[in-house]
DNA sequence: GTCCCGTATC
DNA sequence: GATACGGGAC
C-alpha cells in the first residue's frame, strides 16, 4: 500500500464517516483535555454524558480546581479507573495555580501534568491547538497494522511510528487523527482486532472477583452514600472482611480514601 | 470471554 | 518489561 493511497482511503471516510462527538464540535481545550482523561480506556459511547455533565458543571480549569474530590468522584462514578478523576482534578489545580488557568499547548508542558502520560501530551496538543504531534493509541495502532503490516505479528511500535510521521497531514493534524481513530473503531467491528498482533498488546486480567472491583465498590459507596466505618461499610458493600481491609489499605495509600477516629471518606 | 482514543509504578 | 487499575457493553 502506497501512503499516498492510504491517505486518501482515511481522509474520504472520514469525509462520509466521521463520528461527530461533543468535543469535536466544541474545541475548547479545556475540553478537550477532559475527553482525553475520560477516553482513557473507555469507549466513546460511554464516555458522552459523562464529558456533558462535566462540562456543564466545571466549564474551566479554575472551577474544577476548586471543587472537592467527594464531588469530582460522584460525577465520575461508573466511569472506571478512579484515579484518573484525581488526576485530572490535580491537573486542573496545577493549570489554575501555575499556567494562568490556560490549559498548555506544548506537550513538554502537558506531560509533566498528573495523568498525563506520552499518549495523552500529544493527543491533547494535536486536538486542542492543532499541533502535528506524532503519537499512537489502540485505533491507530489498529489502522497501521491492518494497511502496513497483514502479515506480521509482534509489531512494535517503533516500527509503526515512522508510518505516523511520513503519513501525518502537518496542515490539519486534527482532522488527520479523527479520520484515523474512526477508521480504527471502525475496522475493530468487522475484524478481529489487528491490534493483537502489536508486541505491546496484553490481555486484561479478569474483573469479576478481583481487588479492582472491590476498591470500585468502596468509592462508590463512599461516594454516593457518605463517610461512614468499617462495619457500615461492609455492610453497605457486602464485601468480606479480609478484602476490603486490602482494598481500604490501597485505597489509603494512595489518597483516594480517607480515615479518622475509624471513620471513612473521601479526603 | 473481549474490548476500551493509557498512566503510574515497580 | 510487567502489572495494577473500573466498569459497562456486546
Amino acid at each position: 500500500m502506497k501512503t499516498g493511497e492510504f491517505k486518501d482511503i482515511i481522509l474520504s471516510n472520514y469525509k462520509e464517516n466521521g463520528r461527530v462527538f461533543p468535543w469535536r464540535t466544541n474545541l475548547d481545550p479545556w475540553g478537550i483535555m477532559v475527553s482525553e482523561f475520560m477516553l482513557q480506556q473507555t469507549q466513546t459511547e460511554r464516555v458522552v454524558p459523562y464529558w456533558e455533565r462535566w462540562m456543564e458543571r466545571w466549564p474551566a480549569p479554575v472551577r474544577l480546581a476548586q471543587a472537592s474530590l467527594e464531588d469530582v468522584l460522584r460525577e465520575w462514578s461508573g466511569l472506571g479507573y478512579n484515579r484518573r478523576a484525581r488526576y485530572l482534578k490535580e491537573t486542573a489545580v496545577r493549570i489554575a495555580d501555575s499556567h494562568g488557568g490556560i490549559v498548555p499547548a506544548s506537550p513538554d508542558q502537558l506531560r509533566e501534568l498528573p495523568g498525563i502520560g506520552t499518549y495523552s501530551s500529544q493527543a491533547i496538543a494535536c486536538f486542542a491547538y492543532n499541533y502535528p504531534a506524532v503519537f499512537i493509541e489502540t485505533n491507530i495502532r489498529a489502522v497501521y497494522i491492518h494497511f502496513f503490516f497483514q502479515d506480521k505479528a509482534g509489531i512494535q511500535d517503533a516500527e509503526i511510528f515512522p508510518l505516523i510521521k511520513e503519513t501525518l497531514d502537518p496542515e490539519n493534524p486534527r482532522e488527520w487523527y479523527w479520520g484515523l481513530m474512526d477508521y480504527g473503531a471502525e475496522l475493530k467491528k468487522i475484524t478481529p482486532n489487528p491490534s493483537r498482533k502489536s508486541a505491546h498488546y496484553t490481555r486484561q486480567s479478569r474483573f469479576e472477583g478481583s481487588l479492582r472491583q472491590v476498591r470500585g465498590a468502596v468509592i462508590r459507596s463512599l461516594v454516593s452514600d457518605g463517610p461512614c466505618d468499617r462495619d457500615t461499610l461492609k455492610a453497605r458493600t457486602g464485601i468480606g472482611d479480609s478484602r476490603l481491609d486490602e482494598a481500604l489499605s490501597a485505597l489509603y495509600g494512595e489518597s483516594m480514601v480517607a480515615e479518622k477516629d475509624g471513620i471513612y471518606r473521601i479526603p
